[in-house]
RNA sequence: GGGCCGGUAGAUCAGGGGUAGAUCGCUACCUUGGCAUGGUAGAGGCCUCGGGUUCAAUUCCCGACCGGUCCA
């Protein structure tokens, strides 16, 4: 740590023209040509433009192109936008700054820039303040940062501090600033790992733009800025940012900068709610001015809203519920405009709502807008203010083309949304009935947003409808954070030990089919060797490393395990480096099989990707790749879950690319040549480092690629997508077979076939329609079945009550047919319902032949007044024993029944009611019955059942049940 | 990338180691001259899949698949 301060240092232009001040109010050091008290900075000064515009009025296409002109008559090159998705970072999702386009590549000096110096116009989107947007009247959660920047280094110098300043005195002198009005401000700025002092540039009380003089890196020791510590470094870099937004405000004086970038779009939405005649009085816009100016004052959040809201109030002499009542409903079209135009720079420049990264903040986005728009009286459907806004955007006409799959992707966002609300809803009201009358735990309300994504506004309503009332805590959403177990940051890699290894000519590239060598060893290392030059490839990109032998000159073979690359050699790991020393003359011989099939598996995804992108559109870009040598895997960024059809048509596309056997030709190019001819879309396996990139270009799809190809599409041979899955909400996931391994695929395919209809002994065509109907057959059987057990339990139950076994038998057997048809009779109305066949003296005899094997005791027995009923069958499972007993009981009745099915033994009791009400325990006498059959069981006091293995014993159980009741009742009679 | 929820009838969901439920919808019948309605009966479930524990798993445990949601 150090007390060192960041210090301006000299600067000419501003000692010459300005006078260093000091604030009253909040003590910064400032530069101003004329006499002034306060920095000019929110809260020391308040705005003055409002109403009394401090520049040239302008709309924003008109300022941009000034900008750019302007610096580029003074030696910068225009450079194209950014996306406003930030692909080629690891650490931050959006573009927050024109800075980031060059972070880190540029800015560490990795590659160089694209032009030195540049000016660029940058969309920006900043989610931060995003709940104070349309309140305070400036925010905006995009804008376009206009900026110029100058990398210097030791060996060229642009240009520094002097000419930033001066260059933007001259710029705002051009745009009708008056000289006098312009402050500058120095303040200590820090980020993304640099820092540098900044000066804010001030008019009429709005900051117009930040001059950042990036001079310093993190480190150990050093000075402190932001809690961290940075020294100086080699580098020095000018990185400017000048509010687009702002500046068209400022020279125009509207109250909100709202009214001053978006003037169609907003009118669009007064008119569409009708709130126009409201803002024609006088006395209304009074209070829409007042209500801004105050909102430029504070630094506005949740809690300190209605603070802000009591002191517009009373300024202006009104209650504070008829200033929330005028001005909401306007704050919320302004939130509307905002982010709808957010949202067409979002989803234009590719990104896809899901639940992960980027596409999380979209969605995000998204269900801020509906829920505004929910709040309106008047329905105006997001796509439409999504049309108008692509309209309005002129100047970015790619938002035009891509506005097809823009309403796609917001009408399917909508109709999620609404579902998860439906959803969430219904949930909230079944908890709210619980706490009716009551307050609705916080804890509950946190629950529902966390984890079903229901707003605690909506909860509020709804548990309100329930009577039960919400206490929402002003820092919600900080309790929901803290809900969170905070994950432990990823530590730092450890910066690799830099080892000065020899570099390794890579041979892969000159001779793609070529699969032995003759090399140099020029380095040993643990256990690998380095040659001069190689056909290993190292393994990158997604594509795995190769595998080989390398002859030693004493003719012995050794395996290579694995190439790696380490800075710039190529290290060959191999199982024995014993033969080798340095100075050798080897020859090399890589895995042909698992090379070739790793190449045609690089290529075809290459062709897989662009002919998802020819499918789906322009918003398909890749997420991630692993090549294999039986399959590989591509996922993609897609909106919806990718269907049949559209997979088969992918896949045609594809093996129609590789039958039209085109070259594949590879270049190495100067990167920035390389970005300006073919874009962004370059980099769809990541940005790499260097000024000189190795394009592959396959069809029309042309890519920065370091891996092995085939050298003409024809090679790729046919490829097959073996099944698409979605790993996220947003992201689809092709798995495909290129070459031998699809065709392996499909020979594995037609033996799973071949297997199946062999077994059913139907042709594979007609697989589909005959396991159809067996599947039906099948559920048919097994309804039969219940239905049968049902019927059988019933029956059971009624002969056993009417005619024992041995009486029928008898009775048949000299046959008396008339006495068993007279106690069977009965049975009519039942047995009736079973076959729907009127019992007659033959169909006794049916009866009579079918019960012997099932029924084999029937034993009425009364201890006290308690019937006790036992029935013992082979053939019956838990399940028809259960619904038997169910038949046989009644309130003082005990039933014992005992089962033996695929030689399992299962017994169920039953207690009546009277019975249970004496205290006699089922489950207990089931417990004890079943250990006899090696087994256990259990259930409730009136209903128990169990089991074992040992089948033969079953009749021993279930007369051991009968004791056990017969004991118990016993006792129960005893004591009762 | 991490956390949290969920997958049961056509839909929405309840349940829970021991006979799978409700509401709506569907079919038929009854109530009326007809309709709204009301009443009665019925059809409709590999309780997502695979493994484990258990006498017994839709239920508990592990894994897969699918979905929802919050955060970085």
């Amino acid at each position: 740590m150090s007390n060192k301060q960041l210090s301006l240092g000299t600067l000419e232009y501003l000692s010459n023209n300005f006078q260093l001040k000091s604030c009253e109010s909040c003590g910064s050091r400032f530069w101003a040509r004329e006499e002034q008290k306060t920095c000019g900075d929110a809260p020391c000064a308040p705005y003055t433009f409002i109403g009394a515009p401090v520049l040239k009025k302008r709309d924003l296409n008109d300022l941009r192109e000034s900008y750019l002109s302007f610096f580029e008559r003074r030696g910068h090159v225009r450079i194209l936008p950014y996306p406003v998705i930030a692909r080629w970072r690891e650490d931050v999702l959006l573009v927050n700054a024109s800075i980031y386009d060059f972070q880190p590549l540029v800015t560490s000096g990795k590659i160089p820039p694209p032009a030195n110096p540049l000016t660029i116009s940058q969309p920006c989107i900043r989610l931060k303040d995003i709940d104070t947007v349309g309140k305070s009247g400036r925010h905006l959660t995009n804008f376009e940062m206009m900026a110029h920047h100058a990398f210097n280094d030791p060996d060229c110098q642009i240009y520094w501090k002097n000419e930033t300043v001066q260059y933007c005195d001259s710029l705002l002198h051009e745009l009708g600033a008056e000289p006098a009005a312009i402050t500058y401000k120095e303040t200590p700025w820090a980020g993304g790992g640099n820092a540098g002092i900044s000066l804010e540039v001030l008019v009429g009380g709005l900051e117009l733009a930040t001059l950042v003089f990036m001079d310093m890196e993190r480190s150990k020791t050093g000075v402190m800025i932001k809690d961290e510590c940075y020294t100086q470094m080699k580098k020095s870099i000018v990185d400017t940012g000048y509010g687009l937004e702002r500046m068209v405000w400022a020279g125009n004086g509207m109250p909100t900068i709202y009214d001053a970038v978006m003037p169609d779009i907003v009118n669009y939405l007064i008119e569409c709610t009708g709130l126009e005649h409201s803002l024609e009085d006088p006395y209304y816009s009074h209070i829409l001015a007042q209500n801004a100016r105050f909102a430029g004052m504070v630094d506005l959040n949740a809690s300190n809203l209605l603070d802000l809201r009591k002191r517009v109030a009373k300024s202006i002499g009104i209650a504070v519920d008829d200033l929330v009542r005028i001005v909401e409903p306007i704050e919320t079209l302004y939130t509307i405009a905002d982010h709808s135009r957010c949202l067409v720079f979002m989803l234009g420049d590719g990104i896809v709502p899901s639940n992960v990264k980027a596409g999380y903040l979209a969605r995000l986005v998204i269900r801020k807008v509906l829920r505004s728009l929910q709040g309106l009286d008047s329905v105006i459907p997001l796509e439409k203010i999504i049309l108008k806004q692509i309209e309005d955007l002129n100047a970015f006409p790619k938002y035009a083309e891509r506005a097809d799959t823009l309403i796609d992707i917001i009408q399917n966002e909508t109709e999620k949304y609404r579902s998860t609300i439906d959803k969430g809803t219904r949930r909230v009201s079944g908890v709210a009935q619980r706490y009716k009358g009551q307050s609705f735990p916080v804890a509950e309300v946190i629950k529902m947003y966390d984890t079903y994504g229901v707003p605690p506004e909506t909860v509020k309503d709804v548990a309100k409808e329930f009577g039960a009332s919400v206490e929402l805590p002003d820092d919600f959403y900080s309790l929901v954070a803290a809900t969170h177990e905070r994950v432990k940051e990823v530590e730092e890699l450890a910066a690799e030990a830099v080892q000065s290894l020899p570099v390794t000519h890579r041979l892969f590239y000159d001779e793609p089919e070529q699969t032995n060598f003759k090399a140099h060893i020029v380095g040993l290392v643990d256990d690998g060797i380095i040659l001069d030059k190689t056909l290993f490839y190292p393994g990158g990109g997604g594509q795995p490393e190769d595998t080989g032998y390398i002859t030693a000159p004493s003719g012995k073979i050794v395996r290579v395990r694995l190439a790696r690359l380490q800075g710039h050699a190529i290290i060959h790991e191999v199982e024995d480096v014993e033969p080798f020393s340095v100075g050798d003359q080897v020859t090399g011989d890589i895995d042909v099989k698992r090379r070739q099939s790793l190449a045609r598996h690089h290529t075809a995804t290459h062709i897989l990707l662009a002919s998802i992108r020819d499918e789906l559109g322009g918003h398909i870009w890749q997420e991630g790749a692993q090549k294999g040598v039986k399959s590989s895997r591509l996922d993609v960024s897609h909106y919806k879950k990718v269907t049949d059809d559209e997979r088969k048509e992918i896949e045609l596309r594809a093996n129609e690319m590789i039958m039209a056997d085109t070259a594949v030709e590879t270049q190495w190019m100067d990167r920035n040549e390389a970005e300006q001819t073919y874009g962004f879309a370059l980099y769809q396996g990541g940005v790499p480092p260097g000024e000189i990139i190795r394009t592959v270009q396959v069809g029309d799809d042309i890519q920065a690629c370091a891996g092995t190809h085939m050298t003409s599409t024809g090679k790729v041979g046919p490829l097959r997508i073996i099944r698409t899955e979605r790993i996220q909400d947003g992201v689809e996931r092709f798995e495909f077979a290129a070459g031998v391994a699809a065709l392996k695929y499909d020979q594995r395919r037609d033996t799973i076939l071949g297997e199946s209809s062999q077994t059913l002994r139907v042709p594979a065509e007609q697989l589909p329609v005959t396991v159809g109907r067996f599947f039906e057959e099948w559920k048919q059987r097994g309804k039969e079945n219940e239905e049968l057990k049902g019927s059988r339990a019933k029956f059971t139950s009624l002969a056993s009550e009417y005619i024992s076994v041995k009486e029928a038998q008898e009775a048949l057997s000299a046959g008396d047919l008339e006495t068993v048809a007279n106690r069977l009779s009965s049975l009519d109305a039942a047995f009736k319902r079973l076959t729907e066949v009127k019992v007659s003296p033959s169909a006794a005899t049916a009866v009579a032949e079918v019960m012997p094997p099932t029924v084999q005791i029937v034993e009425p027995i009364q201890p006290g007044n308690h019937l006790i009923k036992i029935l013992c069958c082979i053939d019956a499972d838990i399940k028809e024993l259960l619904h038997t007993s169910q038949e046989l009981l009644n309130d003082n009745a005990v039933v014992i029944l005992g089962g033996v099915r695929g030689g399992e033994a299962s017994i169920v009791v039953r207690v009546g009611t009277d019975v249970v009400k004496k205290g006699l325990n089922a489950a207990i006498i089931v417990k004890k019955a079943c250990s006899l059959l090696g087994g256990s069981g259990g259930g409730r006091p009136d209903r128990a059942q169990g089991g074992g293995p040992y089948a033969d014993k079953i009749n021993e159980a279930v007369n051991e049940a009968k004791k056990l009741v017969r004991e118990q009742l016993e006792a129960i009679g005893q004591t009762g």
